[in-house]
RNA sequence: GCGACUGUAGCUCAGGGGUAGAGCACUCGGUUGUGGUCCGAGCUGUCGUGGGUUCGAUUCCCAUCAGUCGCCCCA
């Protein structure tokens, strides 16, 4: 036995597996969720794990991310590759879902989807290769109010706010703004793309850094540079806003975050839970106006935790519809490996159940299987402990997987018609008529 | 793709050319039906894998695999 060969049990990075408390916080959050997305009208879907690699490279994505599947071993006269790849998003397959399904689905489409995805990227802190992604897209045949892109904050809000997880911020930008000032300022649009990415760095590299960037790599003069830094850490009021730039991009921008500053109002956001921040760029380039990226006020170091944005055209390689759309994803196994980690998030009981019976006596085990059917029928998650062991044993067990009660039925207790009702975290003990033993828990 | 670091008990880690140790965890006990504390006893290892140097390697060297953390990019 003991010569016997093991295979080594070993993580695999970037594959995060959590233990069975850890697992139940993760549920609850999943929870928080899907009731908060279904609370505001949208409606789940579910797209399969692969997609064929041409939908998946269709958007110009890094082949480099992206898992193909392939047999272990081929049948005859047949490779082992496959034309299948994990997908590594959820917006590439909803863009694929909804123009294969147009004529079926109504518009405009609000639909939520919470499902794994997998990257082929280089795991490290807060990152990984398999991660849950909750997704909200509102997708319009042909157009789309941007009272949408004020609803999409007002979900997340709703939904960090019932986490309790603190204080956390909303910022938005509309890449008209950036893409129009720098019209503005005549930086040719291949120069732009560098010079979102190196503002986007902004609170993370600091000022100096970014200019510099904005000069070498983006190729801007000094003055445009020392301008777009002057607009992007500018006063952000839409009255400052629309005096800064005369470009009709520009002013398309500012309309349209005008619009979207309304509807948050007449939703009833809070000011405070939102703010607006032109240095926000997203590095995904499909974004075409309104974009999001929220952060924990008090703990900056754990970056976005969700973001998204608003596309003119989600599917325009699948359909020759136009099909705008404007949605968010929250990062939920990031997030939840980083509170876990600042400990914002402890996990609790390693159990679903509430209530342990335990067996004193062998001889009386009908007896246990009985009150334990009979909270089971009440709607309190039992267990029954099975193993001989000792009732010092059963409780430690009781203990550490954190039941909140333990029910002892004894030989007195079996006369008497009773059980004792021990409630674990204060050691209290009560003995209860069985017939009263429902009521008993469900008033604690 | 690039760079730095790390692989020794279930976990966190110490050690060091003569086949290994601590703390925690785990098991049992401290008499009758009571957990979390305390005390006692016990169990646990191909020292990541392959090769080289050596009388001898877990220890030194090389390779390899794995992991962690950065960069890039992003959730």
């Amino acid at each position: 036995m003991a010569d016997r060969p093991l295979v080594k049990p070993a993580p695999i990075s970037g594959f995060p597996e959590w233990l069975p408390e850890e697992k139940r916080v993760e549920d609850r959050l999943l929870g928080i969720i899907r009731r908060n997305f279904e609370l505001f009208g949208f409606t789940a879907i579910e797209t399969a794990a692969v997609e064929r690699k041409e939908v998946l490279t269709a958007k110009g994505v890094e082949a480099k991310e992206i898992y193909a599947l392939s047999r272990l071993a081929a049948g005859e006269g047949e490779g082992p590759d496959t034309d299948m790849a994990l997908h590594f998003d959820l917006t590439v397959p909803t863009a694929r879902y909804v123009a294969q399904h147009f004529g079926r689905l109504t518009f405009p489409f609000r639909r939520y989807q919470i499902q794994k995805v997998w990257r082929g990227e280089r795991p490290q802190a807060g990152r990984f290769r398999e991660f849950y992604q909750c997704d909200i897209d509102i997708i319009g045949n042909g157009s789309l109010s941007a009272l949408n892109d004020a609803e999409i904050p007002v979900v997340i809000h709703a939904v960090f706010t019932e986490m309790a997880i603190g204080r956390f911020l909303i910022r938005m930008n509309n890449r008209k703004l950036l893409q129009g000032f720098m019209a503005g300022l005549g930086v040719a649009r291949e120069r732009a793309v560098a010079a979102l990415r190196a503002l986007d760095a902004l609170d993370k590299v600091g000022r100096d850094k970014v200019l510099s960037d904005l000069a070498e790599q983006a190729g801007l003069s000094a003055e445009a540079a020392d301008r777009l830094m002057a607009f992007v850490t500018g006063p952000t009021d839409l009255d400052s806003l629309s005096r800064a730039g005369v470009d009709p991009l520009y002013q398309q921008g500012v309309a349209e975050m005008r619009e979207v500053i309304g509807g948050l109002d007449a939703l009833g956001m809070p000011r405070e839970a939102w703010t607006l921040d032109l240095s926000i760029a997203r590095g995904l380039d499909y974004y075409t106006g309104t974009v999001y990226e929220t952060v924990l006020v008090d703990h900056p170091q754990i970056g976005s935790i969700c973001s998204g944005g608003r596309y003119e055209n989600l599917a325009e390689t699948f359909t020759r519809h136009t099909l705008p759309g404007v949605g968010i994803s929250i990062g939920l196994t990031r997030l939840l490996s980083r509170l876990f980690d600042a400990g914002l998030l402890i996990p609790g009981p390693k159990t679903a159940a509430t209530v342990l019976v335990t067996v004193m006596d062998r001889s009386r085990l009908a007896d246990c299987l009985a009150v334990a059917a009979r909270l089971r029928a009440a709607g309190i998650a039992t267990e029954v402990f099975a193993e001989p062991k000792k009732i010092g044993q059963q409780l430690k067990y009781a203990d550490q997987k954190g039941f909140r009660h333990a029910v002892l039925i004894g030989a007195e207790e079996a006369a008497a018609g009773t059980v004792t009702l021990k409630t674990l975290a204060t050691g209290e003990q009560a003995t209860v008529p069985r017939t009263d033993l429902v009521a008993a828990l469900t008033l604690t």
